[in-house]
DNA sequence: TAGATTGTTAATCGATTAACAATC
DNA sequence: TAGATTGTTAATCGATTAACAATC
């Protein structure tokens, strides 16, 4: 049993892949899996996930495995889904929307407190049930609510203003959706970002690879 | 000048990013640039990004730097954004539609052929210019056109049937947007996925750690 | 030329894999 | 008990960093 030795970013990642195929083990209703069973199911080595979980603690049972249902909670407590986080979104385009009439925030531990813009049209309003409020009462709500993650889904022209605002105004965390590089100068604050370009030019790269391949082979 | 000795995944994700820096310093009217100033503004040490540039070819001049232009041009290259792309969208849902209608692709590169649904509201419809068929008809299109990349945005329990039928139908590569691990069979397909669930997560875990130092420093 | 900065090899660091004793 | 599989340390592999000669 060991804690906290200082957990390493390629482990943190592979955190909620783990906990994402627990979960679909456990409705498939698998009981008990084994290193090397869930290795394979991941594409990964028995001896990367023992040492993984090693970091946080002995979750297994020596000849026996690891109990499915266990071991998710297990991993859940780690990522923090209990910890009742709370979230607002800035920015309600279309991507935005989306994101609030789709995403199960909370099946991931957070809670939608609201949504800003700067819309006449939309401000006042409801999506999805989540209130829309004008972007000016943005500091005023971060410091009568708890706003754990603010989430950026603004024009990439407004994304650097929009992220300072929301990290002067208390947030933990940014969720950045915008096609920029948010700078963050606060160390307390943590950013994390999903940009789509990135990934469709690494997914570019690679079937332009396998083509050079088939050309000159 | 070498070639292709073997890129590492580091070195690819990080390809995206440097383009992506390059652009905003060429739109900033910065001509030339150093490896230890681009390392600065990127997070990144200098000798990792000749190290990086180096798996390549070179790119710079000795006692100059790197010109912004022409490596922002020859990154594009390796990258394949002037190799003429194309892709369709599976799947016209909110998600769908956001990506349709706000995501630039032709600035990566990509054209976006056509998407595909089975809501008879919306096959036949447009969006955003982009004519929206059948999933039926989704054999038949591939057969018929050059299509590269299929972008998934389908219910999560459809995903694995038209990422089969994708693969299937010969897409080279599949950008997955479903919160599902697609399972790959064919060697000569790509996966690239955007788990948003992960991202969060991952925030998640690191504002949840932040809290325990805060608690116990 | 002198100064700057790359290209490229070598050294270091960290992450993954292997091994095996502990034990359920 | 015998078999299986973890927890945990050691060995290996790969990626990052350092160093410096080449050269613009």
């Amino acid at each position: 049993m060991k804690r906290n030795v200082k957990v390493s970013t390629a482990v943190i990642r592979r955190l909620p892949r783990y906990y994402r195929q627990l979960s679909e083990l456990q409705e498939s209703g698998v009981v008990r899996i084994s290193s090397s069973a869930l290795g394979k199911s991941m594409g990964l080595t028995a001896s990367q996930i023992r040492q993984d979980l090693f970091c946080f603690g002995g979750f297994g049972q020596q000849g026996y495995g690891y109990k499915v249902d266990g071991l998710k909670e297990e991993i859940g407590e780690i990522l923090g889904i209990s910890q009742g986080h709370t979230l607002i979104v800035l920015g309600t385009g279309n991507l935005g929307r989306a994101i609030i009439q789709n995403f199960r925030f909370s099946t991931n531990g957070f809670q939608l407190l609201a949504a800003f813009d700067i819309d006449p049209a939309v401000v006042g309003t409801q999506i999805a049930g989540v209130p829309v409020r004008h972007a000016d009462e943005l500091e005023d709500f971060v410091a009568a609510n708890r706003v754990d993650v603010g989430l950026l889904t603004v024009p990439i022209a407004a994304a650097q203003r929009m992220g300072d605002r929301l990290m002067e105004a208390g947030v933990r965390g940014i969720w950045n959706f915008t096609n920029y590089e948010l700078a963050c100068s606060r160390p307390d604050v943590v950013v994390e970002s999903v940009h789509f370009s990135d990934s469709l030019l690494t997914l570019s790269y690679l079937i332009s690879q396998r083509e050079d391949m088939e050309e000159n082979p």
